[in-house]
Parts: C-alpha cells; structure tokens; sequence
DNA sequence: GATGAATGAGCTTTCATTCAT
DNA sequence: GATGAATGAAAGCTCATTCAT
C-alpha cells in the first residue's frame, strides 16, 4: 500500500500499473490482485485505513477540556499542516481524486470523511460563538476551503514556492519545517482576522 | 481542444483516451493525431492557448493607472475567480498537472505561467507598499497559494459545498453567481488583513 | 519514382510510406495516388520502366553479328553487373521481391523479364554449342543464377565485402570501379571452365 | 518463432504482422510481447538460435584431421547447401536483412556471423595452399559470395527454376533432392576450377 | 498462500487512401 | 491538375486480470 501511495502520488490512478507497485513492494504481480482484489479496491483500502487514523485525531481534540476553542482551531490548523507534511504522497492522492469523481466508492469516502470534519468542526465553532469568541455568520465552507485549499497548494507546488523564495538549496526536512512554521502562522492569522469578534 | 478539456477534467489525462475526446468531439479519431500529432502534444495545445490569454490579462491591469494598489488587486482577485468559474475544467486541469510533473513541456508551461503572473504581483505589491498602502514582509506566495488554493479547492469540490450549505437545489448558473460574490470577499477580506497598513 | 526506388530499396515496400516517398519526391501526398492510383501501382510503374530497358539491351547483344558466343557471353556479363552497380536500389528492391511473391503483378512481370532473359540466353548458348565452343549438357538455371546470385550478393553485401578486404577507405566510385573489374573477371573464369568443351 | 519465420520469409518483417504470427501460432497475442518483449526482439531471438547452430556446425568441420582441405571445403559446400534447404524459411529472411540495415542488432549479428564463417573458412583455404593443394591469391570474398549467392538465389527463386526445366510435378521432397546434387556439383565444379592448382 | 504464464480488451499511433475544393 | 483535410482500418504494444499449479 505504501509503494502504491508513492506511485498514485506521483502518476496518478491510471498513470501508474499494477507491475509498477508490485516491482516497487518487492511482491508479485498476481499477489496485489490476490489480497486486494482489483487495482481500485487497492486504492479503496488505502483511503480506509488513513482515512480512519484522521477521524481519530480530529475527535481526540474536540474532546479535550482543557483547550479554549481558539486554541482547539489552532491545534486543528497544526494538525492538518503536519498530516499534509508528513504523508504527502496520499493527500496528493486525495486531492486529486475529489476533483474526478471517477471511483464512487472513493468519492464517498472522501465525503464521508468530510462530513464528518465538517461537523466536529462546526461543533468546535458552535462553541466558540457561545462563548463570544468567535463571530457570528462564519461559513464554514470557505473556512475550510482556505485551510485545505491553501496548505494542499503549497505542498502539492513547493518546487515553485521554493524557486520563488530562493530556498533551493535547503533539504527535504529543512524546507519541511520552514514551510510548516509559515504556514501555520499565515493560516492561523487568517482564521483570527477571519473569526475573532471585534466588538 | 474543449472536448479533451471536458474530459481530462473529468478523468485525468491517462484515465482519457483518445477514442473518447474523438467521439464527443464528434470528429474521426484519427483526426486527433492528424492535427495536434499526440495526445500530448493536444494538451501542450490546450495549454498554450489558455496560458496567453491568460497573462494578457493581468498585464492589462498592471497597466491601468487610474486604479490604487488595492483597486488593482482586487480586480485581479475578481479576475482569477471569474476566470476559474468560466473555464472549470481547464483549471481542474492545470491544478492536477501542477502536482504531477509528469510531461515536462506541460510542468515548463505551467512554471512560465506561474513566473509571470507571480513577477506581475510582486510588481503590484511593491507598488502598494512604497504608496504606504502595504504593510512590509509580504509572502507572497503564501498570497498567491491562499487564492489558488481557495478557489481551486472551492471550484473542485463545488458538490461538498452545496451539499454542506443545503445549495443542492440551484441551478449551475445560479450556484456560480452565488459563490462568485462569497469568494470574492472572502478573499478580498483575507488579502486586507494580511496586506493593509495598520499605522 | 526514383524517390520510390530509394526509399524502397532501403526499407522494403511495406517499410516504405507513402509520405517519405512523397517528402523526398518534393511532391503532395494525393498525387502519389492521383498519379499511379495506389502505392502498388507505384512499384508495377517502376518495374515496368526498368525491365523494358533491360530486355532491350539483351536483344541489342544478340543481334550483333560480329561478336562471337563467347563474347558476347562476356559483354552479357559486363552489361548485368553494370547494370547492377548503376542502379543498386533498383536491383536491390528486385531480389528483394523475387521472394516474396507479394505482389502478383510483380512476381508475374520478373518471371517475364526472367523468362526473356533465359529465352535470349539460352538462344546464346545454342548458338556457341553449333559453334563447338561451348560444351553439351549445360544447366542454364545455374549458371545464371550464379551470375545473378554472385553479383547481386556482393553488391547487397558491399559493406562486409570492403571490411574484409581492408577497403573501407575507398569512395563509393573507387569501390565501384575496383569491384566491377574484380567481378567481370571472375564471373568470366567460371563462365569459361563451365561452358568451354575441353575437346 | 517458427511461425514467425515462416511469415517473415512470406512477407518481409514489416509486411507480418505480430498477429499474423500468433494465429498461424495459435497463441495468444500479447504472448508474444509477453515471451520477446517486442517484433523486434523476437526476430533477434530467431537469429540468435539459428547462428549458434550455424557456427558450432562449421567448427566441426574445421577441428576434423581425416579430411584433406578440397575434401573439407566440400563438405563445407555440401553442409550450407543442406542448411539452406532444410531451412529455406530462416535463410530467406537472413538474406533480405542482409541488403537492409533496418534493425542494427541484426545487421550486427549477421555481421558477426560472417565473420567467423569468414575466418573459419580463410584458416581452411590456408591450410591447403601450405599443402599446395590450393593456388595462391585467392579472393575469400568473391569466394563465398558465388557459394551464398547462387544457392541462396536458386532457393528464393526456385520457381523460376523449376519452370524452366519443367520441373513442376516434383514434390517438395524430390526437388529438393533434385536440386541438392545438382547445386553441389555445380559449386563444387566452380571452387575446383578457382582454386586448384594447375602446377 | 503464492506465482509464472497466459489472455482479452483496449490503448495510441500510423497507414494508404479518398474527398472536397 | 493539384492539394489540404479527412478517414477507416490496422498496426504494435500495454494493461488489469485470471488461470493452473
């Protein structure tokens, strides 16, 4: 699955063979069909077991008492952040694949896995409002556009980001923890211009 | 050229084939090669096309003098949501090729694209700041990511957002007005507090 | 057509499209087809015009009556690998096609040109016999295909010929010139021990 | 690969193709990518089967202390004229590689092929003339292309000869034999009278 | 369970040819 | 007559998948 990731990441769903993931995993061709049963069953049992560990996360902080909502958005905001960073190749993956509703089964993953963001994220906002945190009137649909869009572009480009800003000579983990600290900071800034209640 | 668009909007430019972008084009299949030579050079077609009208418009705000530094963002925001709207699927397509470098002609394009359009609104931006309209230590891209990503990410997932916000109902022209002005400021208000002076 | 003959003999008919020929000929693709009607027809034009030529030539040597059997067996000689050497591509396509009995046409017109050549030759040789110069019980099919076979190899096979005898540094006309004379005289010597009655 | 060669001797290696072979073959389609990789590759597999054969074979001959130069060189005669009729099919193939350089691993394996034929054959030719059995200044090259060429030529063309000396109700096997004594002394009459020396 | 061999479907591309002008 | 555009057919090849062991 792994090996898979790197390659869907890289070549996209069509672009990349079969042969190639089994070559990449050392295993046999037969053995991919064998265990997973299709190309795309491979790719829906992928989407399964990340999309089970994300759930978890988001809901661990949701039920943490000891965090204002502000500090819970922000702890959300850092969490996503590092996800994108440190699994890459599959959040590649999924972008990609919620723009082309080609396999249903993936795109109800995806949208499950949303819906189920959307509200825990809405519940954490709810909170925020009741007690006079936060404003009124937030769409939540662009708030998390902006998070998503916002860092899933970054990392998806960084080659440019890294041209423009003359950071090419910096490593891998280097450039990582750079554009970690930037962005959460940007994010962060935005969601308080965004939410915080003036009055 | 508007069928390929279609079509490696929808399913990726290895998850279309020829066959298909022949027949909704309604044209022989071997026409395809006849003109553009392969299914390559099609989409480097596709690319140069849309890219030239593109630079030519934001050269043309960059050149109004009767706008301030604001105005003239501003517009450019409009501009690039208006176009994203207008051409969904040639930018569905383009923000998937941003992460998959995989035909080398199409990624330089892209990169030319993204060096002018980021070298314009660095221009733009200095403009502001020696106006004190502009506070210093803007990131650029960090700006420029914040409204791709955005849009992008709006314009991809348009489904998840109706469904989110009970939009299901509208019609396409009526979902696009509607997201039209919510994008609009919702962009136009972040570029304001991250860009404006508070002295 | 001498663009055809080029292209022909270098990579065989069905090597051969009809677009390089057209390319190299200077001339439109259509016409090709408008002329000859069909890349078939193309290749019967080429045999006709050559093999009228060669019949010709025969007829010329046999009709002269100053020349006695044996030499106008040697003129033969002489005239055959000439004709070889100056039209390589043309001799070329013509082994190439005796075959592979493709083309019907084609086949039939060889076996045409084959069958004057044998009929004039054997009239030769008849003709020396009555004279008592040449020996009874001669096998007409193998002599000629010795002349034939030897000749044509050689010139099929220049490349190797020059590397094993050092002469790689000869121009093509020096290399023709000097494998003409080497050629005649052996061609002639077999011809002799074959034909001459040692009575 | 024998239907292969069977269809490449037909009609050339571009006018086969790779379906034809996997029908007369009675395997799958893909197989053959699947077992040779390419066209291409499967022909350079034909070869390089077939020339193993052909030089253990002439090496035998050689290493051979019984038999006296002429008698060697005879068997020699007599072994390539067996080896083009038992295997008329691959020979005829080689023979058109041989005037078109189309595919540079074959031209170089048929290349290779002479040469060894080549030295193998100057070492005999050698030997006898130490032993003053042979004349000396003998040209190797025009040597071997009169052998080659004229059974070579009386193979492909065996039609013609068979017409011409009314030949046509022979079976395949009868003429084959026909033919086999036949070319064997005339080549070997040739050789004699090129090479032994008059002293 | 694990795997080399095999396969049908489909891919992109090129071809000889014809059409409309 | 001459030609750019167009096309049906067929080419070589790769793919995901299944079969036999």
């Amino acid at each position: 699955m792994e090996a898979a990731e790197i390659h869907f990441a890289d070549r996209g769903f069509e672009g990349t063979s079969v042969r190639d993931i089994a070559e990449t995993a050392g295993v046999n061709l037969a053995m991919i069909n064998y265990y997973f049963g299709s190309k795309e069953k491979l790719m829906e049992a992928m989407f399964a077991r990340r999309s089970a560990y994300m759930t978890l996360q988001l809901e661990t902080i949701l039920a943490n008492r000891e965090m204002g909502p502000m500090e819970k958005l922000e702890t959300l905001v850092d969490q996503y952040i590092n996800r994108l960073l440190n699994q890459p190749c599959f959040h590649r993956i999924m972008i990609r694949e919620q723009m082309m509703n080609s396999n249903h089964m993936i795109t109800e993953q995806i949208l499950q896995m949303k819906r189920t963001n959307s509200n825990l994220t809405r519940a954490l906002i709810a909170e925020g409002q009741e007690a006079g945190v936060f404003r009124q009137n937030v769409d939540m649909g662009l708030l998390m556009a902006t998070l998503v869009g916002t860092v899933g572009h970054i990392v998806s480009t960084q080659h440019f980001y890294r041209e423009m800003n003359d950071l090419g000579e910096m490593t891998e983990d280097e450039f990582r923890n750079h554009i970690r600290g930037k962005l959460s900071s940007h994010i962060k800034a935005i969601f308080k211009a965004i939410l915080s209640n003036e009055d």
